[in-house]
DNA sequence: TTGTACGCGTTATCAT
DNA sequence: ATGATAACGCGTACAA
């Protein structure tokens, strides 16, 4: 690869001449600037980037620190992601941590190294808290789900208004007796889920039954699982709230296996509105979230702050929006009467 | 942040002792190795690694370039890709380019500008061929789809035995009237899977039509709309190949609004087998591609190529498995009636 | 075993 | 407007 010092043979100026004619080309006169930028072609120049950035300190580089790529709600974020640090010309190093503490903390020493600027987090954990970094401002922004007490900006959704508004559009239906199908039971947009699930109840002064909450890890695969122990009840629920499009329609397939009509006979609920979600049978009523602005928002953020543009730590709250489709309805008018099982008391 | 100097500054030693003892630890003695590393630790050293990649001229970077990771199949195979890319201690720079070629060129360049050492491409176009490498290996991997004569290793599966494995499913069961929906026309990964149909319609004695095949773009909507456009012909096709199983996932929705029934009315088939095809209403019958594999062969490659462990350039095709579920079915009876259309000739 | 000194490719500072 | 040179942080050849 040739150098720019042999670009300034070729031209016959200095070195400082051929950086200056192409990074301030107006410090430079005509006719020496045409004769560097006939050398440079000549050479086939290329700058060494490598060496740029060795110099200036700074990488231009992302680190995304992401649970699982194959999450398509992740997906969406990822894209958006990449939209905006191409348009700031930075670079996004992808982080596919599967939720691993340790790997994450792994990942945040290419930020120690230099090897990065900063870093996003998909996760409710901040993998600097065990690696004193010396900087004031944490070069780091949460997205998704969000620490509580995060160090540094946050992009997030008002989770417990949108599993709020979720749970009231299903009590508007009839229903009473509603589960949940959650995520991991640690993870704070869990919590914060859970809960506008039981402001709705409350405010509509139904009864909180705890059992009714079902443990799921976000897969398709854990929304069957989930259903079938809640099909295993005595009291079967008349709609189910999936905390994901895929353990909804995880649901709805076991649903059907059990020759169980949605909606007519339960209704369920997603959260995402990922592309699948308008084509599963039926359609999933879900919460849309604005994936792909996550990621960018995310992204410029975390620019803001290598950038020192910012001044406080912002926290961006995106909206929601509920989105009606077909896997939710009315609850049956022979219900109410299953609702008081003909137990004989012993 | 601290460097080397001040580390020796600290156990007063040479800058060079420090370098050693970190990196050749055999050649120094126990006791000034103790005192450096005392004195890394009192300073809180972390070796600039951006310091350490321009010395060395190696990013331990690789790009990829992927058409969209929005594409549950793509997301599988970065998963792949970033499992042995960690494992071989580097990193992946993600490009997401939506297929145009100019983004993609701008990625390459990339490497060019030593930002990264090598290249995964997973669409038929080289990014590097207006770009005058010079290096005599190209520092590329091609996988997933295919150019016909890669410069470079390639990855790929036999799409055309695929596509005939599963043209030769639908014919076992008595269809003579397949539809294909295809992947973007220009595409090898498309021309394969239409001559993998053609070569077991050939082998069963039955004619080629070629109206009977539809473009699509992989997407759920395209599945949906290229079905609908099937549903208009006269003679209503008794089975749907789709190149994807988006597009299949689509099409099932298309079908059951018109009434249809699969597989009883009509056969459907996908191909990739993402985790959404099991859960589809009927569960996808398709063809099974060991995405993460993909991902971890591209990368080992590559890094073979940038490492100089490869001779020549190997071609690695990986196995593929028919994967049936309940979208496919015998063909009806009442069909092979309304196979010889009353047409009066003129 | 350890230290000195150079070089990687670039940009910035200071002269001219 | 241009040139000479130091500096960035590190690894290593060579000398001691």
């Amino acid at each position: 690869m040739s150098n720019i010092r042999e670009v300034a043979r070729l031209a016959e100026v200095s070195v400082a001449t051929v950086s200056r004619a192409l990074q301030q080309p107006e410090l430079v006169s005509v006719k020496t600037r045409n004769k560097v930028l006939a050398a440079v072609k000549q050479a086939g120049y290329q700058p060494n980037l490598l060496a740029v950035k060795f110099r200036s300190g700074k990488s231009h580089n992302l680190v995304v620190l992401v649970p699982t790529v194959a999450n398509v709600f992740f997906a969406r974020v990822i894209s958006g992601m990449q939209e905006a640090a191409q348009q700031r010309r930075y670079s996004l190093l992808l982080g596919n941590t599967m939720a691993d503490d340790n790997a994450e903390i792994a990942y945040a020493r290419l930020v120690q190294t230099s090897q990065a600027d900063g870093l996003i987090q998909l996760r409710a954990f901040d993998p600097f808290a065990t690696l004193d970094m010396t900087t004031e401002r944490l070069p780091m922004v949460n997205a998704c789900e969000v620490l509580d007490k995060a160090p540094c900006p946050v992009v997030t959704l008002d989770n417990r208004a949108a599993a709020m508004a979720m749970t009231e559009h299903l009590l508007s239906l009839g229903h009473r007796n509603i589960a949940m199908i959650k995520g991991p039971a640690r993870s704070p947009l869990t919590r914060d889920r859970v809960a506008g699930y039981r402001d709705a109840l409350d405010a509509a002064g139904v009864a909180f039954d705890e059992t009714l909450l079902c443990p799921g890890n976000f897969t398709l695969q854990s929304g069957h699982q989930a259903t079938a122990q809640l099909l295993q009840r005595k009291q079967r629920p008349t709609a189910i709230f999936c905390e994901n499009d895929e353990m909804a329609i995880g649901a709805l397939q076991c649903l059907k296996q059990h020759g169980l009509k949605v909606p007519e006979d339960i209704s369920v609920a997603g959260f995402d509105d990922i592309s699948f979600a308008a084509f599963s049978d039926p359609p999933l009523t879900t919460i849309a979230q604005p994936a792909e602005e996550f990621g960018r928002t995310a992204v410029n953020l975390l620019i803001d702050v290598l950038e020192q543009k910012l001044t406080l730590l912002p926290k961006v709250i995106l909206p929601f929006e509920l989105v009606l489709r077909g896997s939710t309805g009315p609850v049956k008018m022979s219900e109410p009467a299953t609702d008081t099982p003909a137990v004989h008391l012993t």
